[in-house]
DNA sequence: GCCATGTTGGAACGAATGGTCAAACATGGC
DNA sequence: GCCATGTTTGACCATTCGTTCCAACATGGC
């Protein structure tokens, strides 16, 4: 039981950024980590460090598996700004309606715990909402003729603001049916917004 | 001291509601809730029964003091479900940049955390959510002839979003001014909704 | 096949958690 | 003015928290 590593590194990340995922950080505790990882508190402790640099590691982790496929979703159609917030909300309902993975979102999660989390972490949250923001604000460049560059900035960061609440109200146990209703909504109005002085739709 | 109450309930109920504001849950611990109430451990048990018991009594006060000034102003412009909107989100601005008050919102706050809640809580922020819904509902059927009702449905589920998106946004650092954007944003989309197959504004 | 290296599981740590309890006390009704 | 009622204070409870530490152990290099 001892000598080499007896654990995949990402695997046991996996489950604890789950528990963060499900619990925040407050509510994640390190019994909880422990079961969920399958490690011991050795182990835990010698090759993560500690319970905030292990949730600052499963951010990273989280980011890579779950906002790379956003940010892709964003990038998809590089000059259709529209079918790319599209694509990314649809992205985002699919996630959610996953079975396999915890309700909301990480992010939405900790956004929620700012006030108590240690400056870093407070960063790390703080970082990647801004990342979000600057990734749809980059999607919607292809309308930058015809809109001024102000008004794309508010779309960005209304896109974003309805991602935030797809997420919380996902958490507090609305179905997927009705996050979709707000999604649409949501890109009904910035569509006609994208092509308000352009050509119709 | 002793004999008679020397402590005036709301007051306390007050502090505790702000502790449970800012901290959630998890993270309002005793301690810091008898330190905001200014109440000793007995006194607090005996007069509200346990910390669960003293949420549940702060969300009612919540519900009281910052709920109702929402929903007044929903039912303010009875025959104009677009300006109602607006006074709707004008409300709820003016909360935010209130520094007397903690960030974001309790409902929003306990919404976050609905997995780690007990289930009499669990309900309870529910029926917060679920209130403020209908009464943003309620709002639009001004507008119940012209539209579908389905659609009316679909739009206060959609102000209702977009609210929660304000405050966790607000909670993550977000500036009121901002938040301000995307209010204007929403409501913009909405009004134009609403008049879709009615009169010009 | 031995030894240095590094992993593992669990015991133990002090601090903090939510909650209980009883002794000390002030008040209102008689 | 006395006594029953009910409040307050703070010591105390078991449990859980995040973290540290170490003895037991398996492995890779020689």
């Amino acid at each position: 039981m001892a000598g080499r590593k007896q654990f995949d590194v990402d695997t046991a990340l996996d489950g604890a950024m789950h528990v963060f995922w499900e619990h925040g950080y407050a509510e994640a505790s390190l019994s909880r980590l422990l079961a969920a990882t399958g490690l011991g508190r050795g182990s835990l402790y010698s090759t993560f460090g500690g319970k905030d640099e292990l949730l600052e590691r499963s951010v990273r982790r989280y980011a890579e598996r779950f906002a790379a496929p956003m940010s892709a979703a964003l990038r998809s159609q590089p000059d259709d700004p529209a079918a790319a917030v599209r694509a990314f909300f649809d992205t985002v309902l699919t996630r959610l309606a996953d079975p396999d993975v915890p309700a909301g979102c990480l992010i939405t999660r900790l956004a929620a715990e700012t006030a108590d989390l240690a400056d870093p972490l407070r960063e790390v949250v703080a970082e990647s909402l801004a990342g979000q923001r600057a990734e749809i604000r980059a999607a919607l460049r292809a309308a930058e003729g015809p809109l001024p560059a102000e008004r794309l900035d508010d779309l960005a960061l209304y896109a974003a603001a309805v991602n935030q609440s797809l997420t919380v109200l996902h958490l507090a146990g609305t179905p997927v049916t009705e996050l979709r209703t707000v999604a649409d909504l949501a890109h009904e109005h910035i569509a006609a917004a994208l092509h308000t002085p352009g050509r119709a739709e």
